[in-house]
Formats: structure tokens, sequence, C-alpha cells
DNA sequence: CTATTGGGGACAGATCTTGACCTAAATTCT
DNA sequence: AGAATTTAGGTCAAGATCTGTCCCCAATAG
């Protein structure tokens, strides 16, 4: 039944495993008649695929790029690189698509088979992730909340609070928000009675609750605003300043703009300010660039960066 | 024409972008009866795609994860993010899916509309690269070179042999390997007439020559042999053996396997080997682990570290 | 020029699709 | 327990669609 569905699908797929297909050996494969393979190129044409073709021997049929996306016929393995790489962007938080990447992320890890998600968690703990870049997110912790969110679904999750007490909570997720390098969620706390922001990072075990809600009034202008008002009073990070003996040029195109600002102080001076929760990081992402500085703010970073470098002079000394 | 092969597309882009979908609604939508969609999901069903229904009230559709992949029906955001995604993930050099990633990426960057192209790659120039990291691949240029391999077609580009010479080539390109934290191209070099292998990092704009090719048996086991045997003659590299002062435990719990190796030396001692080919990147990498270390060899290391450490001690004065 | 490959019109028979109507089963809410 | 809601699916008839065959045309590579 619906051999005509199943044989474009088939066909999309071909198309896309490799560039140039002869029509009769589509035609070979899919045990269909030649004219049968051109009615379809009609066919998807018709449906918004744009279908080339070249006349004569060495002709063929070909998917160009159109003006909209096709469905992606994927095998196992590029749909496990296409999960892995997904969390990686989803981690990213320099690239502003984190959340794109989340929402993807959702709609990939709903259709991928049991066997596909366990090769994906296998991969995923076997990536670099320097310690210092402080708490990670677990990329897992981000789908489950975002799919909850998604579907108007509420969740359970342990809680560690930023003063260390732990507590167990059932929210109706709002919205899953990315802002400045942590992911925040954004949720009705049904045990509270109140709105509250979680860092995901600081969360565990979220479980979907099975219990659907109806969509209540955020009490702000929009999901980030909200996270930055929740947050404002409480910036914990430690706000940097730093001299680089380089231009401003050299070092601007060797930092993304998400990272810190940069005003030049002559040819070969710059000032770079740049912010983080964690000092090893702060210290080592201007370490990073190679160049001779001087820190002036914050005095902990100032001892930290002491710190280093008597460790490093010890390891060689 | 074939308005059951779109409905069922649009069907299925339904159901991957939210959970649950009552039949009505569906019906609503599509402008069908409900008998229809009623029908079409058993259709879907036959195709393979596990359709789950609630009956009741607060019931509908629900598509679950099967035992292979449905087509991924995208918006242009999440095409744009699987894109940056799979760039980052072709970039890794440690999960082991770089090849697939990039084979992922071709498919997909094969029917990206152009508009979206754009966007990806405005994105891509705005990630965060460390200098230290070496010379980095363009994924451009990856892609280029990987759908040239797919559909046998030869390539012309510019390259920058180790010497520092300049040539102008053109190659039938046979594979693309990662091996060791580099991308290789191993090719038949129309020139020279005969097999070479290239660093992917030192060519540049990399143009399909629209002249298809039959394949050539390459002079090895496999392709990652060939590149094996290619190189080991220059392997250009850093080998670093240090001592950190923590348990091998704890330390293995941080670094990926492909990293190096650890080996125990106590309770609070542990041994780890790694090698790169960037000073900056080596030391950084050791450094970023959070623990005394002590460096052994090889001596370059050493004079690295002490500069490192004496770069920080000037920036805290 | 010739062989090869896609494009497409016409036709007939087979097959599929749809909505309408109806009954059954499961589940939630009252 | 009972009412309401939602999916499941059988049946039917009218209409649309699909397929293979046969045929000729246009474009292209060698």
């Amino acid at each position: 039944m619906s051999q005509t569905s199943s044989r474009l699908l088939e066909l999309l797929s071909l198309l896309q495993a490799r560039r140039d297909w002869p029509g009769s050996e589509l035609a070979d494969r899919l045990e269909v008649s030649g004219r049968t393979i051109r009615r379809d190129m009609e066919r998807l044409r018709q449906l918004g695929y744009p279908v080339e073709s070249l006349t004569g021997p060495a002709g063929g049929y070909r998917l160009r790029a159109g003006t909209a996306m096709p469905p992606l016929l994927l095998d196992d393995d590029e749909a496990i690189a296409i999960a892995v790489g997904l969390r990686t962007a989803a981690r990213a938080s320099v690239t502003g698509i984190e959340e794109t990447a989340v929402r993807a992320l959702v709609k990939l890890e709903q259709v991928l088979p049991a066997h596909l998600r366990r090769r994906v968690g296998a991969l995923g703990s076997a990536t670099f992730t320097p310690p210092a870049a402080g708490p990670t997110v677990d990329p897992q912790h981000l789908t489950v909340i975002a799919a909850a969110c998604r579907d108007s679904e509420s969740v359970r999750f342990a809680y560690r609070s930023r003063d260390g007490t732990d507590s167990r909570r059932e929210v109706e997720p709002h919205s899953l928000v990315n802002h400045g390098r942590r992911w925040y969620l954004i949720a009705w706390d049904r045990g509270r009675e109140d709105w509250r922001t979680f860092r995901v990072d600081r969360l565990g075990e979220p479980v979907p609750a099975g219990v659907r809600f109806g969509q209540r009034k955020l009490p702000a202008k929009d999901a980030v605003a909200y996270v930055e008002q929740s947050i404002s009073g409480a910036p914990n990070r430690f706000e940097a300043r730093v001299t680089l003996h380089a231009s401003a040029r050299e070092i601007g195109s060797r930092i993304a703009a998400h990272w810190g600002a940069i005003e030049s102080r002559g040819a070969h001076r710059c000032e770079y300010r740049t912010g983080d929760d964690d000092l090893s990081w702060l210290a080592l992402r201007i370490a990073m660039l190679g160049v001779d500085f001087e820190v002036h703010e914050p005095p902990e970073l100032v001892e930290h960066v002491r710190a280093l470098s008597s460790r490093l002079l010890r390891a060689v000394g």
C-alpha cells in the first residue's frame, strides 16, 4: 500500500546519498519502469524539491539546493553524528544558536532509535571537557527539559540551591534560556506556588512527571528578560580587566564578540574586559591568547594567576 | 497531484514538531476528514514509523522512536544548528565520529538552501578557536573535498608543502581520513601521476574540476593504513611525559582516552603521556587539569612551560 | 553522425483514495 | 457507575490516480 509515497521517500534518500543518478539505475533499484521514474521526478519537482537533470550519456538526475529544506534521510551513523554535533553546539555558549540546537536535538531524540541513543550516550562521555570550564550541563538534561517545555508537561528533579541545600522539585516548565554561558530553566514551582529560575547545571535526574498543564502568564516581558531580572541581584562572577600587549586588531580577530570587549590602547596595547564565574577558566582564556598581558582586576584573578605561575614553575623547576 | 505523499510528509513534520496531536486538529490543519487521518496513520505505520495513539479525552497521536530513522523535517533554524554542530563535530578530533560528521555535512550542504548556507558561514566564523590550537581546517574545504570523493569528481586546489613551497594541484580524490587530530586527503595527483597524501589544513581554495574519473586501486590495505605509512616518516609532533600530582582515577575521569595515556604511580601520583604538534596547546592542556605536575619530556615543553610561567608572573607584577 | 539519456503525450486497465456512515473499544471526567 | 470523548476500523461508491506500454522528440558526448 501507498507504494508511491514510500518510493518517493526512497528516491529522496537515494538522491541525498549520492549526487548523480542515471534514471535507468533508479528504475532498476526501485523495480519500476523508467517512465515511472520520470513521473516521480515530476512529482518531486511539484512538491518543491529541485531535481536537476542532464541529458545525453553521463546524464542523470541530481538533487539541488532549493529554497526550502527537503526531509533529511539519514543513515544510523549520520544520525549519531548529528546528535553528537548538536550536543556540543548546545553547550557551546558562544555562537548564539544553543537554543535552536536544543530544539533540534529534542526533535531528533524523540525519533532516535534506542540502539542509536545508546551509542550517542557512549560517545558523549568521551568528549574532552576541560575541568576548568566550570560545571557543565548534561545534554540529556537539556533535552528532557526542553521536551517538557515544548509539550507542556511538568517535570520533577533534584535541585541544589546556591547555598548548597538540596531539595526535590516538581515544576511546570515555561522555557529554557541560554544566558551568559549558563542554562536557566524558568518554571512555575508547584511546591512553592511561584515562579522560579533554576540553573540547569545544578539540577539532577529530571524526569517528566506526566502531568499536562495549561500555560501560565510569565510575570515579565519575555523569558530572557525574566532571567536577567532574576539573576541581576546575584551576578556571581568575576569581571576581569587586563591590558594585552598586542594591537586591538590582532586580538579582535581571535576572539568571538561574546567573550568580552576589546578597546585599543595604542598600536601595541589594548584593554580586554571579560567575565566568568570560574577563575581558572578566566585565567586560561587570557593565557591562551599567547601574548604578554597585565592583570588589573579583580584581585582574586591576580592571586590566581600568581598561583598558576608558581605551579608552572614548580613543574619545570 | 500526489496529495497523499505531500500530506504524509506534512504529517511527519507536524508529529516531529510537537509530541501530542489530537486527530481532529490534524484533520483540521490538513483539510481532510478524520477518517483520512486515521488512514494516514495506518499508512505511516505500514511504512515503518511507529505512531502511538491514546484513546479517550486528552488522547491523540504521537510519533515514537522506532527501529529506523524517519526522515527528519527541519525548519530553517534547526538546519542551521545542525550544520554548525556538524562542523564542530568534524573538527573535534577526539570523538571518532569526525568522518561520519563530514559525510552528514556533505549530505546536508547539498540540499541546504543558499540563504541558510550564508547564515551558517556567518556563524561559523564567530566560533571561538583558541589560537594555540594550531592550524585549523576550514569545514568548507572538508565538505568540498568529501563531496568530490563521494561523487568521484576531480578537484583543484593550492597546496603548501611541508617545506613551504606553493603549488597548484589537480587530483582525483580517493578518501578523506581523520588521523591524530589532522585531516588528510588521499588522492591521485594528476600532475605527478602518483598517489599523494595532502594535509587539508595546508590546502586552499579547493574547487571541483568537473571531471569524473574511474576508481583506481590504492596501493595499501585501506585508506587509514596508507595515511599511517605516508606520515610515519615524519611524526612532526612533541611527545610529552609528565607526572601529575593526583590519582589516576581522578584524572582518568576528566580526560578522553584519545588524548593520552595515564598510568598510576601510587595513590597521589600518575604519569601522563600525550602528544601534540603545538607546544602551547600541549602546555595548556596539561595546565588545564588543575593539579600540580612535573614535566619530564620533551625539553622544548619544559622551556615553553618556563616561559609561560614567567609571562604569568609578569602579568601580575 | 550516432548512441545514449531525459521529457513527455496517449491510452487502458488496475489500483488507490476519499468522505460518509456506522459500530466498537478504551479512557477521562463527573 | 455513567456520560462524553477519542481512536479503530469495516463497508460502499464515485472519482482520481497510478502504472506500463508504445511512441516520438530534444539534448548531449564521443
